[in-house]
DNA sequence: GTCGGTGCAAATGCTTTGCATTGAT
DNA sequence: ATCAATGCAAAGCATTTGCACCGAC
């Protein structure tokens, strides 16, 4: 009834698909502050990661659960504070109820085109708001450490 | 131990703060669903315009505590939902765990520049934001509903 | 008298936590 | 052995809701 202890091959998987940065930069974090990088997590960050960008963390247990790997919930949410720590993964916090996370690749950031009237949500790159960001940073002589950028629409002639 | 029906008295003093438009609009907004402006949603209103600009629940209803006025919780959250759909007040999600709310005076938006290491909020306008999204919309065939930009940062030299 | 509004307390639903057990070094 | 991680279930907490009573038109 143990765990399987399967890292290397998830570690792998997530590699072969050009994240290795992410799971390195996780383990990293995680050995620097004498934790580790256990099955568990790794299961949780390769989930993260195929949900390609946004996800809400009942949609992450779900995904765990199809692929039928158990993680129990508490596991699941204590595994996105850690990633949020590292910087890997970003609370958003939309109009609604729950929150939502983002992967975050890098430092490149993602904005938010949210769809009212269908609830899509499409991810937009806009570096001149990074650039935005910094220049109103400088002129109060503070360090900007991240933005949060989000549109709201509806199709021509919604409500 | 009823409600004193003093609404005139708030209204008056709402008002002379030049602050008719918001009362105004609030009233026209229940008028027309067939709602009343009750006393205690008077006494919210003129909490909320106290507490310039961003609050949370919470410290709405201290507030309403501190000048005696006995609104119910639900009340409140209640009113406060009220004046989100008259466009009134904003739902403003940050970093962290609860919600906060801003008021919206018209249509003008508001951003918010957030000191991480001292939970300052300060309130920005960027205009240029409002085209930037429009611009983004109209490429795509949308109609902008509102959007939120919001800025972390740093005093020079933090974590 | 009909509706909506209010307060209270109970319910909700996401998220966190306490605790005993398990796993890794 | 030690120290952290996990799962489960219980606890937390902001927000919502059900319900009985109250007030306005």
């Amino acid at each position: 009834m143990g765990l399987e202890p399967l890292p290397e091959d998830v570690l792998e998987r997530a590699e072969s698909e050009a994240l290795a940065p992410l799971c390195a930069v996780f383990r990293r974090r995680l050995r620097d502050e004498g934790l580790k990088y256990t099955p568990e997590r790794a299961h949780i960050l390769d989930a993260i990661i195929g949900m390609d960008g946004l996800f809400e963390a009942e949609q992450l247990l779900e995904s765990l659960r199809e692929s039928s790997e158990r993680v129990s919930k508490a596991t699941v949410y204590r595994t996105i504070k850690l990633l949020q720590d590292a910087g890997i993964v970003q609370r958003v916090l939309l109009d609604g109820e729950h929150a939502y996370f983002q992967l975050v690749y890098g430092t490149r950031p993602h904005e938010l085109l949210i769809r009212v009237d269908t609830g899509e949500i499409e991810t937009i790159e806009l570096p001149e708001l990074a650039e935005l960001r910094d220049r109103i940073c400088r002129e109060r002589g503070l360090d900007p450490q991240g933005h949060r950028f989000q549109i709201y629409a509806t199709g021509r002639g919604s409500t």
